[in-house]
DNA sequence: GTCAGCGTTGAATAG
DNA sequence: TCTATTCAACGCTGA
């Protein structure tokens, strides 16, 4: 008996190795709708958000989907199809109604593990199975099954890189079938193919600037642009990056591609194991470029083994730490006015691009968190879950709970100064002068520190310290000696494990905190000044 | 229970 | 300019 199928776009924007496509159109398939549901929670316009976008992404982010969505939609033209773009409201709802009105025998999906995706797909599927739909929802956005490597890991998720690197093997190879054709697309009854919009046609400006392009094509243009390199792609390692190289990036900036699923990871692994095994020296993990795909699915792993892994209150891995509640130290930190250039010009660049280098993250967590201003990392996870192209919720909430060491990595003397460390990399200030014009004529010798270099200087280069850019916030010299000393009291707090900590524990090291927050405030502008001026 | 060894990516210093 | 060593030091793992 011939059915209609249905395959349901989310992620895994693509046409290549993509196991819910593959099967939808196999077999007696009548018709294939090949569909993607417009999330207004995704889409919809925010008008109170700090930038312009939706509740949950920047614009930068939405454009980068709708490109990607245009891409997919070219190439399923391509084979005789076409994208399907449903509105209509929640995804699940809509779902459910085309799957009655198009009388659907098949419905075909990539696995999604976010708790917002499985929580959506469940809906789905208790009426797909009630109805007698066959459902096939493949694992194919992560090399490995993160629920099969917590089966064999004893129930839970393994906590260390190594631990999980041990469990997880080799992965299976991309499915290789090739096919010139789909099956035609049915009839909608009532429904509308509003096609993809344009980001005019959601309400938003037009994007001034977006140095990456989404969608399929450009992922595996881009893939095969870095792989020509093959000497550079052995011996990839991680740490030895640049983050202050904007001109041609220290990695691949195959991120986005790997977040949307236009580009399938396990094509990136095989394609990287192809050049390894001709390869004479070679990196491993975790410093390889294997070893950082690796890093993505160790974080996949941990998020959907860990309960309430995106916060700190009821989270069994993370540290409870009495952070700070203070917007206008997180406003600062968010729109580039630290008066740290290295921050700042950081900032700037995940504003204007929704990309910057791994390290360059770390040096702006770890300043927001335990290295300077000792604010919750949940407020620097939102901020850059908004703006970063390749937000990925499992690996942003991981990155976050490892800088903040509140959980992963626990060094938290280690601190990233916000002046030493970018300095190394870029003596001269070439990524500050680009991604902050007013300091650009700024001497190199003051370009990361620009509030001591004298007046004269200041005025001939047209930046005035504390009118044209900010003084710092805090004092880096100052602030993370504090930092360290409230860490290790958080850390004695901790000692019985995070769920001994009830929310009076916490109060109560946060009102001292408070307390000497404000001592140290009525002695501290003679410090300061003296910093400030010399 | 104890303790050495270890952990993708620190800073400062010496050579 | 680049590399190696020192410093101070965390929790977790496994013998």
């Amino acid at each position: 008996m011939e059915v209609n199928a249905v395959v349901w776009f989310r992620k895994g924007l693509r046409i290549h190795d993509n196991p819910a496509l593959d099967r939808a159109r196999r077999g007696a398939t009548k018709v294939l709708y090949p569909i993607f549901v417009l999330d207004p929670r995704y889409l919809e316009r925010d008008r109170d958000a700090f930038s312009p976008g939706s509740a949950r992404a920047g614009l930068g982010r939405i454009q980068f989907l709708l490109e990607s969505l245009t891409d997919l939609d070219k190439s399923l033209r391509r084979l005789g199809s076409r994208l399907v773009v449903l509105r209509g409201g929640d995804p699940a709802e809509v779902l459910v109604r085309v799957l009655k009105e198009w009388n659907v025998g098949k419905l075909c999906y990539e696995s999604d593990t976010e708790p917002y995706g499985q929580a959506r797909d469940a809906r789905v599927e208790v009426f797909a199975s009630a109805a007698g739909i066959e459902v096939f929802s493949p694992v194919s956005h992560t090399l490995f099954d993160p629920a099969d490597i917590i089966r064999k890991n004893g129930g839970k998720p393994p906590l260390t890189y190594q631990s999980f690197v041990k469990l997880a093997g080799r992965p299976l190879p991309p499915i290789g079938q090739q096919f010139s054709a789909l099956p035609p697309v049915g009839d909608l009854g009532e429904w509308e193919d509003v096609g993809v919009p344009t980001i005019q046609e959601l309400g938003y400006g037009d994007v001034e600037f977006s140095p990456f392009r989404g969608g399929e094509s450009e992922a595996l243009k881009r893939m095969d642009e870095y792989l020509s390199d093959k000497e550079k792609v052995a011996t990839f390692e991680k740490p030895k990056g640049d983050p202050s190289a904007f001109l041609k990036p220290a990695t691949t900036v195959l991120s986005p591609y790997l977040k949307f699923g236009c580009l399938s990871s396990r094509l990136f692994y095989h394609r990287i194991q192809e050049i390894y095994v001709k390869a004479k020296k070679l990196t491993s993990p975790p410093v390889s470029l294997l070893g950082q795909l690796l890093w993505r699915e160790f974080f996949y792993t941990v998020a959907f083994g860990t309960p309430n892994f995106d916060r700190m209150r009821g989270n069994e891995i993370c540290k409870q730490i009495p952070w700070k509640d203070d917007d206008q130290l997180l406003a600062s930190w968010r729109d580039g006015r630290t008066g740290f250039p290295w921050i700042d010009a950081i900032m700037v660049q995940l504003r204007q691009w929704g990309w910057m280098h791994h390290l360059a993250r770390h040096s702006v967590a770890c300043f927001l968190t335990r290295g300077d201003l000792f604010v919750h990392w949940e407020k620097g996870r939102d901020v850059f879950e908004r703006l970063l192209i390749d937000s990925d919720w499992a690996i942003n909430n991981g990155n976050w709970l490892w800088l903040s060491c509140s959980s992963f990595f626990y060094q938290y003397h280690r601190i990233y100064s916000p002046i030493t460390f970018g300095k190394k990399y870029d003596p001269t200030g070439k990524f500050i002068r680009h991604f902050l014009p007013v300091l650009k004529d700024m001497p190199k010798e003051y370009i990361y520190e620009p509030w001591t270099a004298p007046l004269s200087v200041q005025k001939k280069a047209k930046c005035i310290i504390g009118t044209d850019y900010p003084k710092p916030v805090v004092s880096h010299e100052v602030a993370n000696k504090q930092c360290r000393q409230k860490m290790g009291e958080a850390y004695a707090l901790n000692s019985g494990g995070p769920s001994q900590v009830n929310d009076e524990k916490l109060v109560e090291l946060r009102r001292k905190f408070d307390q000497e927050e404000s001592t140290a405030a009525d002695q501290g502008p003679k410090l300061k000044q003296k910093r400030l001026t010399t």
